[in-house]
DNA sequence: AATCCGGGGCC
DNA sequence: GGCCCAGGATT
């Protein structure tokens, strides 16, 4: 849960994740969709197949393994993930390398080279770091104190420096770079992308959905049917040939939806039938379910749109 | 090496 | 509105 999200946002996922799947064995047993349920709103939903994936190799092979080298051959586990593992949980002497830990090193050590180039200077030279011999013998403690060290002293602006306990050995303090380091490659700008959605409801207040492809942007996750996301915007004509019906829709509003390489704006619309028909393009969701659904954020923001009283009632 | 993959907190 | 977050997989 934490590859890229911070501990803030996990928290409370975490919480109920736990309560929902206490064990591997639970998690390894569970549905898919369970998962991804509890998984919504999070994002990199590729994280939560890999660890329902994870959960089953490891119940099958009755336990976890404890080297670096195998744990990096689990889906979804990586430099990082293995090393943090191996350390923390398993204790073996290596340096997991995350977000922290790069700034750290690249201040200890002054490394100028931008980043991502500068990665593979980074691991090397954190793997030099402790070099305490009673931290030698806490390789767990060490990486946590790593982390520590990063999120609250160490930290991407202003840091700490007076009261850092590596001030004197920072080769960027010492140049007066440590609020500079680690210098980042910039970024490309985000294209925006034009999109229609229909929130489909019958008589009975049930909401009709779809389940998007397994590949691509919000894999497998549940969502409102629509046109597809385009670099131009739509009209309402070319937009209604993807309604899932015929009867008419109104102009909800929109929503602005930032995904890591794209803004998405999507034009929601609402529309209420007597009956669905029966249709494999989606399925029919009693109200009381809709929230229980793998919607990711932006799916969410449709529906509160759309459907605002819904939404204050099973408020999280 | 570059690109894809979410979402939110914070400045 | 940009930056960053206990990154990983794919091409």
């Amino acid at each position: 849960m934490l590859q890229q999200t911070t501990v803030t946002a996990v928290r409370s996922y975490y919480a109920r994740f736990l309560a929902r799947f206490p064990t591997i064995t639970t998690l390894a047993a569970a549905p898919r969709d369970d998962v991804l349920a509890l998984w919504a709103g999070l994002g990199y939903y590729s994280r939560a197949r890999n660890l329902h994936a994870c959960a089953q190799i490891v119940a099958a092979r009755g336990g976890f393994p404890k080297s670096v080298g195998e744990l990096r051959a689990l889906p979804g586990i990586g430099e990082y993930t293995s090393r943090a593992v191996a350390a923390i949980a398993f204790n073996e002497p290596v340096v997991p390398v995350d977000g922290n830990v790069e700034r750290v090193t690249a201040r200890v050590f002054a490394i100028e080279e931008a980043l991502p180039g500068a990665r593979p200077a980074i691991a090397r030279a954190a793997a030099t770091l402790n070099t305490d011999p009673e931290a030698q013998a806490r390789p767990s403690a060490f990486a946590q104190a790593l982390f520590d060290l990063g999120a609250t002293i160490c930290t991407p602006r202003n840091p700490a420096c007076g009261i850092c306990p590596w001030q004197d050995g920072c080769a960027a303090r010492k140049a007066g770079l440590a609020a500079e380091l680690p210098r980042r490659a910039k970024r490309m700008a985000k294209p925006p992308r034009y999109g229609v959605c229909f929130v489909l409801r019958d008589q009975k207040g049930n909401f009709w959905l779809t389940r998007r492809p397994e590949t691509g942007l919000l894999a497998g996750m549940t969502a409102f049917p629509g046109t597809p996301w385009r670099a131009t915007r739509w009209t309402v004509e070319e937009a209604a040939r993807h309604a899932p019906s015929t009867v008419d829709f109104e102009l909800v509003g929109d929503v602005v939806h930032v995904f890591t390489h794209l803004t998405l704006h999507l034009s929601v619309y609402r529309g209420i039938i007597n009956t669905f028909g029966q249709n494999s393009d989606g399925f029919a969701c009693h109200p009381d379910n809709v929230m229980r659904q793998a919607l990711p954020s932006v799916m969410r923001k449709c529906l509160r749109l759309a459907a605002p009283d819904l939404c204050k009632e099973t408020e999280q």
